[in-house]
DNA sequence: ATGAAAGCGCTAACAA
DNA sequence: TTGTTAGCGCTTTCAT
């Protein structure tokens, strides 16, 4: 089974390789009939371009590598679907990759990204400040974005969604549906996004005279598992807050499920809201209150930044962009919301 | 920001391309004092190898490419995990592609992998027939296994779980939880897992007697939304069966839900089951009984059954491999269990 | 409009 | 043990 070169080709249509090379990359002039010669020729033998060797010569694969914290977290593979798809076009390539959450395989497949030639990279940081040196240097070499969360410590463009903003919002619904004092669960603050999230759920708690709690902020990891555990913790101290505010909706998920299984009505009891709007949160039970985030614009904002970066050269450009977009709440039933 | 290359690293040390060749693939003698050196000035330049070339020279890119229905779905990223899992060691990576359950976008990422030079291929196609010609030319060019789903008019190797094994062990517990008729809720026959999980399901209903009504038998996709709006004509219908089976976690969680809106109580007015034991299955209200795949088993078989392929040369090897791991029944509170 | 030839960065014969 | 050299398949000057 050997692979049909482009030599090949030239030889079956009489002519050179590059005549050949011309014709299927549409570059260069070519007479119609000889076209149409190497076109037949090519047909016939079943040739596909080599990309490797294209790549090579071009220096260029179009191809982008994507690395996420985590591909089986519903938001992210969302994430990656929107990017794969602004992509689309143009017949451009992912290549995804998963950093299971651990700053030395990112570093991994950052490097392995950087070794692979791909044109550029969009990267959601998994640590807050261990991801910082992998992300710099791999900045330095190519184009890269950070998309989502954001590492410290380094200066590349990003875009994601205005976490304070989104905070707000969410503060400001509890608060109107009579909330009082607030618990807060996240994952351990060694990532932006709850960084971000927790800041703003604690500003804006102050701000409307929210109570929390010391003892009611519950860091642990993104996942339903820490939700479930941590909404036991809470109930079994006794002394449940108004309000349940999780830095996902994974979480959220784990938290409501608890409540239904200690028999803590949701919303009556305690509220609860999630963020990310992963189709899974209109599942829950109560369906959940959570955090919108624009994910087509995220990953369009991305592709373009990183188009606009390899445009202009990893050089000097200017100071890195940084894009917060606009969140959204979305009410459903794990609050209380205006009416009740 | 020019990339590092061989000679560079050649000429400070002042050796040959060859010798740093050596030194860096570990392949060939060379003396531990020039060894040093080598490596020295390599870590100065910040060399990388550049695997485009590497790949050109080699033909081989220690890569494999993996293509799966949706990305969306949590099976199949969980899958994802266990391949990715499966080939971490030995530094080769994975290129994920999303065939958005279109065999077109499917046939589209197949010869985008093969350009590529991808080392092999496993896919899990999406569709029982139309995936057939691209799946097959695939094949023809280099290793290449079908995971979960496979396509027919094709012979390559595949592995997967006995969906008709898996069915019977739905059907009997049904059966034992006192269900004398069932519904089917599915996708368009259109791939292998629902002609096979169909299948299973109709042979064992018909030996234990369990009435199937024609009109029960509900083919859209495999989405929650779907399993919605069959459960929703279900009981619209009147007449609900005493099961419904479901052909995966997301539809029943669909199902369940809608049941739950109806006030239909999930499992002493009807039992529910879904297929997968996907995460969220036993977050369902009520957590869901469903069929545990040996996901890691399966990923574990398919990179063996590609290194085997890579290694006896895609020509003549004999009929291909067909491996069905044995399903496990996982039960949970959507379905009678046998105390009840 | 077409062809000859150089070379992208790397590795593997083959020589020395 | 080390260097020289010939390509892998492609694209792109530079001639013609």
């Amino acid at each position: 089974m050997q692979r049909v070169t482009i030599s090949q080709v030239a030889e079956r249509a009489g002519v050179s390789t590059a005549t050949v090379s011309r014709v299927l990359s549409g570059r260069g002039p070519v007479s119609p009939g000889v076209q149409r010669k190497v076109r037949r020729a090519a047909e016939e033998l079943g040739y596909q371009v080599n990309s490797i060797a294209r790549a090579l010569r071009n220096s260029r694969t179009d191809t982008v590598g994507m690395v996420v914290p985590s591909i089986s977290n519903p938001f992210f593979t969302s994430l990656v679907e929107n990017v794969e798809h602004a992509l689309g076009q143009e017949g451009r390539e992912l290549f995804l990759c998963d950093a299971r959450s651990d700053p030395e395989i990112e570093a991994r497949r950052l490097a392995s990204l950087v070794a692979r030639n791909v044109d550029g990279i969009i990267v959601s940081p998994s640590h807050g400040t261990l991801s910082g040196p992998a992300v710099q240097e791999t900045a330095d070499r190519l184009p890269l974005v950070q998309l989502d969360r954001f590492v410290g410590g380094t200066s590349t463009d990003w875009v994601g969604v205005n976490d304070v903003a989104a905070m707000r919002l969410i503060m400001d619904h509890l608060h109107e549906g009579g909330a009082r004092s607030a618990a807060f669960v996240g994952s351990l603050l060694t990532n932006s996004s709850t960084e971000q999230r927790f800041a703003g759920f604690q500003r804006r708690a102050e701000e409307l005279n929210i109570g929390v709690d010391p003892e009611h902020v519950l860091l642990g990891d993104y996942s339903v598992d820490w939700g479930e555990t941590a909404a036991a913790r809470l109930i079994e101290a006794g002394e449940l807050p108004d309000a349940i505010v999780c830095a996902d909706d994974l979480i959220a998920l784990g938290v409501t499920r608890v409540c239904r299984r200690y028999g803590v009505d949701v919303p009556t009891r305690v509220q609860v809201t999630g963020y990310d709007n992963i189709e899974f949160a209109r599942l829950g039970e109560p369906a959940l209150t959570t955090i919108d985030q624009p994910r087509a614009q995220i990953a369009a904002e991305a592709v373009r930044l990183l188009d606009l970066a390899s445009r202009t050269g990893t050089a000097e450009r200017g100071p890195s962009a940084h894009i917060a977009l606009v969140p959204t709440l979305v009410v459903r039933d794990s609050t209380v919301s205006g009416g009740a």
